[in-house]
DNA sequence: GTCTTGCATTTTGAATTCAAAATTCTTGAT
DNA sequence: ATCAAGAATTTTGAATTCAAAATGCAAGAC
């Protein structure tokens, strides 16, 4: 959907195109995922209209599309505050996301091309390089983005959809959990399996590697909550 | 989230408190789900407003939070229309919702009491009855609301409320595409089996089965589309 | 008769306005 | 000095208003 937008262009035009709470859905959103408004941050709108140039329509408009995303809560009379999601949430987001690559991973092993895994065995060598150099914030992107290709490997648009909004709402979780070094070495291993099993075209192997990395995931970021 | 609110009491208290455009998604979900807005149906947000009693604001907030649903259309400056699913979405969503179900059926065959189980297979007893009686109605609702059972079971907020929401997008075409008497019976086959799994706790076995029977869904439908 | 062009009408997008609820601040009592 | 009650202010919820875009219609050209 977004493809043709995003990819093309010097998109200020494509921008322009684009109805203005619909950009404010995109860039609020990213303000959340990154951590400029961290968990918990109280939304006033008409601060944050200020920030974004926006009346307030727009702006509530996206508020209730990112509320059922599940990024910002909202409590009638009272506001949107950025949500921060509990232990139990962030445990069953893990759960489904793993559930999905292993469902994905069917697919991809079966109708990936050649070039398209070799394409991703490349991001997973340039993470690695990553990993070499400590620059946590690159390895984790690199990282993401080798999930979410898996994902789009197998074609099916629905999935993609899911899995980016789940990833969406505990990326910041993760990254923040992920702090210390010598946890990445157990999840590049695993991923050191997961190409070879992609490799390999092992639906088997390579659906049970994704869901135990999820597993160990949330044994990675639970003392973060 | 919802369940307080729409089991308990006589709701016009209830539905006070919430927000205007809160129930205005409600009855429009509603109202697109039961196929009253059938697909591709244009949205004139001046007549609907009437008909629903509220302003343009709440209304567009609502159908913005649709959108993002999947089952409304959004085109610039040309306004709203009830979304008709493409076959390719409908197909990958039952992939998806197979591949949902499948997840759910590991931690309902770990997690479920035996009274939740005796519960549902209650259900699929009932469900038997309209088969007999030939009230597709009724059938269908209690073969949906078993799925959504099996979910449930598994415990996971996440998925429940992901499983609803793939679940609703392709609702109508799948009560038009099962219009064929002869195709239940394949359908019954294959919940009988289900609940046998179930009572067994046997996840792979539940599993498989949930698999196939959203492959067979596909075959069923996809001449109404 | 059909197609094009330009105007009128309708419809959507977004800002503004108004009302109601919540919060904050002030004042006064203990 | 602390707390409670109530007024003032802020903030949210929703209707209304205004502007811009799209649609429909009519007149005129071919």
């Amino acid at each position: 959907m977004q493809d043709a937008e995003t990819i093309a262009a010097p998109s200020t035009l494509k921008i322009a195109r684009r109805s203005l709470h619909a950009q404010v859905v995109v860039g609020l959103r990213d303000l959340i995922i990154e951590g400029t408004l961290p968990p918990g941050t109280r939304i006033n709108e008409a601060q944050l209209c200020e920030t974004l140039g926006v009346s307030r329509t727009p702006l509530r408009e996206a508020l209730k599309v990112l509320a059922s995303e599940g990024l910002v809560e909202l409590t009638p009379h009272r506001g949107a505050t950025v949500r921060r999601p509990t232990a139990n949430e962030v445990l069953d987001t893990l759960v489904v996301l793993g559930g999905l690559e292993a469902l994905a991973a069917e697919y991809a092993c079966r109708n990936a091309t050649p070039s398209e895994i070799a394409e991703l065995a490349a991001v997973h060598q340039r993470m690695l390089d990553f990993y070499r150099a400590q620059n946590r914030l690159e390895y984790f992107k690199l990282n993401q983005s080798i999930h979410s290709g898996i994902i789009r490997l197998a074609g099916n648009h629905t999935l993609i959809a899911l899995h980016d909004t789940l990833q969406a709402r505990i990326k910041r979780v993760r990254f923040m959990g992920n702090d210390r070094p010598e946890q990445w070495s157990n999840s590049i291993a695993e991923h050191e399996e997961m190409i070879a099993a992609l490799q390999a075209r092992d639906a088997v192997r390579l659906g049970a590697v994704l869901r135990l990395h999820m597993e160990n995931a949330w044994q990675r970021v639970r003392h973060a909550l």
